[in-house]
DNA sequence: AAACTGACCAACCGCTTCCTG
DNA sequence: TCAGGAAGCGGTTGGTCAGTT
């Protein structure tokens, strides 16, 4: 594209910011808000591009920041997410609230990559490595589709949520209110992981806005991310509805297709029955077992008693794969390595 | 005590996407 | 519709520090 690069213009500082740099932007932006970053710093009297700024109070200075080790959750959810999501940092960091997508980011190339490539697993496919790809074996296409299906959706519902932020400022800069069709239960329209409200890291409070494209509308709140344990503990009921048309994008990859929503209806109600949480949809990803199930999961699960003693084919790796990961996390104690 | 090594993470770079005129 | 600017994003780098030799 042949953008100039920002931070070219001599006498603008790199490197590692000041205590008194952070305090004139946090002063700053306090006082003024950010506005744009580009003119930020001549405002906040620093000499720092606008691109070092917005970096520094993204991933430094907001406020709302969680710093310090991992929770055993939130190693969890990053994993899981990674499988599904692969490398979108963004799109994970807004389901793990108070972190960065830097941080994730960091956090997963020398800690979680590294856990995965020690157990012979590939971090980027999230498959054993002396897996043989190919495979027409019923069940790891069954479970390969199920999580492809649910990739798609998650995806999907990343592009709408983003959509619907920039929907939602366009509304708010017009002073445009409607009325909203979401339900009375303070349900926000945009996520099945994120606290009820809380939409890309942000708050929208009070006016649960709503997409033209898609809706999806559930009868109640969806418990934060990854809370297997709430999930688990707390099943609720879950329906999905798609509501108006779909657009070039986005959501369209579903709505447009019948058979996705099928797939998903289906998904949805398959785990409503077995009252299983997302987490444990996902990580149980032959549906034959839940790995919340107490302790069976460990390292002797594979001899797991009764099916084809000894017979590793690979739908019992596949299984095992999931089964892994969450023993590989439960096992360890946040923070302190495995190997 | 000094040199070396590896882990960690803040920050940068450059590409992509979005927005606006 | 298009071009250019702004912001977002992910990959990578480089400085710092702790542990080891």
């Amino acid at each position: 594209m042949g953008r100039s690069p920002c931070c070219d213009k001599v006498g603008l500082k790199k490197g590692p910011w000041t205590p008194e740099e952070d305090q004139k932007l946090m002063a700053y932006i306090e006082e003024h808000g950010h506005g744009s970053w580009r003119s930020l710093p001549t405002k906040a009297g620093l000499q720092r591009c606008g691109k070092s700024c917005r970096l520094r109070w993204t991933n430094y200075l907001r406020p709302d920041i969680k710093r310090g080790k991992f929770s055993l959750q939130e190693e969890q959810t990053i994993i899981q997410l990674h499988a599904l999501l692969g490398n979108r940092w963004s799109a994970i960091a807004t389901h793990l609230p108070k972190r960065t997508d830097n941080e994730i980011k960091n956090y997963w190339n020398t800690h979680l990559k590294k856990r995965l490539a020690k157990m012979g697993i590939d971090p980027v496919t999230h498959k054993p490595k002396n897996e043989a790809l190919p495979s027409s074996v019923d069940g790891q296409y069954k479970s390969a589709a199920k999580l492809s299906h649910m990739a798609q959706w998650e995806s999907a519902r990343l592009e709408a949520e983003a959509r619907l932020v920039r929907e939602s400022k366009l509304l708010r800069s017009h002073s445009f209110s409607q009325g909203c069709s979401s339900s009375a239960s303070g349900f926000s329209p945009v996520s099945t992981f994120m606290a009820p409200g809380q939409i890309l890291g942000s708050k929208i409070s009070g006016d649960n806005l709503e997409s033209p494209t898609s809706i999806l509308t559930f009868s109640e709140s969806i418990p934060p991310v990854m809370s297997a344990a709430n999930t688990a503990e707390n099943p609720k009921k879950q329906t999905i509805e798609f509501v108006g048309s779909s657009d070039q994008q986005g959501g369209g990859n579903i709505i447009k297709e019948e058979g996705h929503y099928q797939t998903i209806e289906f998904v949805l109600m398959q785990q409503e029955a077995e009252g299983l949480g997302f987490t444990e949809l996902l990580l149980d990803s032959s549906g034959e077992q839940s790995l919340s199930e107490g302790g069976n999961g460990g390292a002797g699960d594979s001899d797991n008693g009764g099916e084809n003693g000894g017979r590793t084919d690979h739908h019992e790796d596949n299984k095992n794969y999931w089964n892994s990961i969450l023993n590989l996390v439960n096992s360890s104690p946040a923070g302190s390595p495995l190997f």
